[in-house]
DNA sequence: GTATGTGCAAATCATTTGCATTCTC
DNA sequence: GAGAATGCAAATGATTTGCACATAC
């Protein structure tokens, strides 16, 4: 947990931003379990702990979570995206259920190949990939 | 183009529901061209051309485009979804610059295989994926 | 001290919905 | 003729923004 705020006191710093304890308190909150989270259900679990952070506060940080490479956008559903943090370079894939939203997380070394080439052949500076599988579990297939 | 048209028909048969010129009116508009679309932009390209569609007709028909396997979304940006058709079982993968916004589909043979094992490992019914790559395209890494 | 960040309330924008009317099957 | 689909206008809900105040560097 120490880590990710220290990764990002050096990301504020070689971007000249400033950090500030409402920003150390979200992203404490976001790594304080593994669990997928969206900012509306992040506000309230910072709600229900009495820190008084404003939404809008949680959203000017997201995208500076994402430029740090500390979240991700795990997928979009309910008309807002989820979001699950990353430990070092394991980027998750998603399986995931059209009918109920089960999620399944699996890792596919394979895409790790599949960048170098890309990156190759296209001349691009790969940053990370995103992998979503999508279909009906079996609870919902015998439905 | 006819083919969509008579793939749509027979998803709408088996559904129980029923069509309407408006539907394939939009249908048509989509497959007219081999870009992606989103759904503003649609109904531009519709009214440009004198159709009377209105944007709810288009948002009620995309869930069944969705179903029926004609199309895809393909990432979101500007706080909407982009969404691309899909010629028959070619699901495309897109590389994208993070910082310009240039995409590059390109096909990975290998997720097919991946798709086969998660289906057994995990006991899913497979309907499909999508990869999105993103990066620095060599224009934006030189700024 | 200055520019950045915060919280609030209001604005924005994509998407959805209620409803009267029209149309498909 | 019954149930679906359409178009319109209004509602919804996530996200963004303007602004006055607070605060990090």
């Amino acid at each position: 947990m120490k880590d990710e705020i220290e990764i990002f006191r050096g990301f504020i710093r070689k971007k000249g931003l400033r950090n500030t304890p409402e920003r150390e308190t979200i992203i404490k909150e976001i790594f304080a379990t593994s669990e997928h989270f969206d900012v509306d259900e992040l506000y309230l679990r910072l709600k229900r702990k009495r820190k008084k952070i404003s939404k809008p506060s949680i959203y000017r940080l997201i995208p500076l979570l994402l430029e740090a490479g500390l979240i991700q956008e795990a997928y979009f559903e309910d008309g807002h995206f989820h979001y699950e943090h990353i430990y070092g370079d394991e980027l998750h894939c998603h399986l995931r259920c059209l009918e109920c939203g089960k999620t399944i997380e699996f890792k596919e070394k394979s895409l790790k190949r599949l960048e170098g080439s890309l990156a190759e052949e296209y001349d691009f500076l790969i940053k990370g990939h995103k992998l979503e599988v999508f279909g009906y579990c079996s609870k919902c297939v015998k439905k």
